[in-house]
DNA sequence: TAAATAATCTAACACTGTTAAGCAAAGGTA
DNA sequence: TACCTTTGCTTAACAGTGTTAGATTATTTA
């Protein structure tokens, strides 16, 4: 029966035509705007049909999750085949990891949990400031004279810092690291740092 | 006047019991749990009297991050205190960074923007775990024989990945980096733990 | 054409942040 | 003591949220 198939085809497009919807409506307002009625304004339906397609609000982030997974894997995959030495494909690899957090901000930031809405960087009191502050200026009294400029303290600094904060961020959001695992990137990644700045 | 000291000194407490009761819901049910009703419950009142110590319920988020920064800036100071070699110190600040992200696991979450509630980490489908597996394959791979463990390949992976994923975060919160910066670090770190490898 | 099935909507529930209006107790003033 | 004003707090409401049950309409099948 080919009516079945076109009737299929339908509901597989409604289905697409939910996520793309979802993905426009955070990309005009971002995640904490995102609703079911809102969705279904968009492709003119009332709510309660997106619960045929999707089980829950949560289902319809995954999927898009997944869909994110996707897409960076591909980009890694041409990312590889744009090179032949593995260390070059490695490095082409991150970068397009790097690439795709922007290119697809959105999708990055449901799949790795990165709130953007509250706080933090618009009223930068000075209590925020300190402990910013604090690690800065330490770092820019190991850095020899010589080298001291605003630019390397602050390269230093920035990546003491995403090291840091990233692991911890992979952990909080997935528990799949040892606590060993852990310290070891840790003391190595910074004390690897701090030997290269002296 | 002492009896308007002591309902100045009043006012005082029930600010911080909003506070104090905002963060046990929190560490309880999790962020998105936390609403001012629940909140007003816990401090026996009805809802509207918050508004009468904070603006909204931003207000109490932007407030519990300022005293996360003060508490994070204490246990630097600290650390800086116990150590006397600027490099120990520094090394001490970043320690102290790590086990505050810890030990005020939902503190940190407010102030860094990291969520926790959805996605990605339950369903570990197969789509979600290749570009993982494509970057940990090709460490494996760069990595030489003689030292190719399974705990020394995360270890590169995770180095990596934190410091990707923490400049991203970073940049994606907060957006006081310039770019040339950005590619500084990235390319300094990542090509750093890949010489690193060989 | 009549019955059965599928597609869709309306209405509702329990929740959210937030505001306006009202009540009741306390304070100051005559 | 009597009144008036201020304060503290509550109730009720608005507009929004995710989600479900029931009713309604349209389409397919017999």
């Amino acid at each position: 029966m080919a009516s079945k198939d076109r009737i299929l085809r339908l509901k597989d497009d409604t289905r697409n035509n939910i996520l793309a919807a979802s993905i426009d409506i955070v990309k005009e307002e971002g995640w904490q705007a995102l609703s079911m009625r809102k969705i279904a304004d968009k492709i003119e339906y009332t709510a309660p049909i997106i619960y045929e397609y999707f089980a829950n609000k949560d289902a319809i982030l995954n999927e898009l999750t997944r869909q994110g997974y996707v897409k960076l894997g591909n980009l890694m995959q041409q990312a590889i085949s744009e090179h032949s030495d593995p260390a070059e494909q490695l490095e082409a690899m991150w970068l397009a990891y790097w690439n795709f957090a922007f290119a697809e901000k959105e999708l990055y930031q449901v799949m790795y949990g990165v709130e953007v809405n509250c706080c933090a960087m618009q009223n930068m009191c000075p209590d925020i400031q300190k402990p910013m502050n604090m690690l800065w200026d330490k770092i820019e009294e190991i850095i020899p004279a010589d080298k001291r400029t605003e630019e390397y303290v602050d390269t230093k600094y920035y990546t003491c810092w995403s090291v840091v904060h990233g692991l911890i961020s992979i952990n909080m959001t997935r528990k799949l690291t040892s606590d060993e695992m852990n310290k070891q990137v840790l003391k190595d990644a910074i004390g690897g740092i701090i030997a290269s700045m002296k």
